[in-house]
DNA sequence: CGTCTGACGCACG
DNA sequence: GCGTGCGCCAGAC
């Protein structure tokens, strides 16, 4: 019976994380973030990380997406590039291409590793949620 | 423990 | 429009 309760505590404290986007690690903004990002539609790994509270840590962002392949959520990595509009993480797709196959599967043109309408696609958290 | 390495982005010259 | 230096912080050694 101790246990229990002890289990239905930590599992409201995880709700009550979720909710409050409070406690949770830098990985975990990163992933509930990018999972909010609109099909057709981009962002960057800077404004991700100035959403989160850590402006200077986009290469974190990066790192963290590097790994969301392991989440059992899906998350949308392709639809996050570089301020520029780059490919920059191409590579660690599990084939090339395949980030900018999935682009160009929500009719975003890429041309050179490079999203040519990158401006209106556009995606800031900060201004959208 | 310390040190290095990044799917980045900014400031500066 | 370059190139360079540095902050960021989790994880691998």
């Amino acid at each position: 019976m101790v246990i229990k309760t002890e289990i239905l505590k930590m599992v409201n404290a995880q709700k009550v994380d979720n909710l409050m986007n409070i406690n949770e690690s830098f990985y975990n903004k990163v992933f509930s973030i990018t999972r909010l990002i609109p099909y057709g539609r981009v962002t960057s790994y800077g404004a991700i990380a100035k959403y989160i509270g850590s402006p200077k840590a986009s290469q974190m962002v990066g790192m963290a997406l590097s790994k969301s392949k392991n989440q059992l959520l899906f998350i949308p990595a392709h639809r996050v590039v570089n301020r520029n509009g780059c490919l920059t993480g191409k590579n660690h797709f599990p084939h090339h291409n395949m980030m900018k196959e999935l682009l160009e599967n929500e009719n975003i043109e890429v041309i050179d590793d490079k999203i040519t309408n990158f401006k209106s696609l556009f995606w800031d958290p900060i201004t959208e949620l």
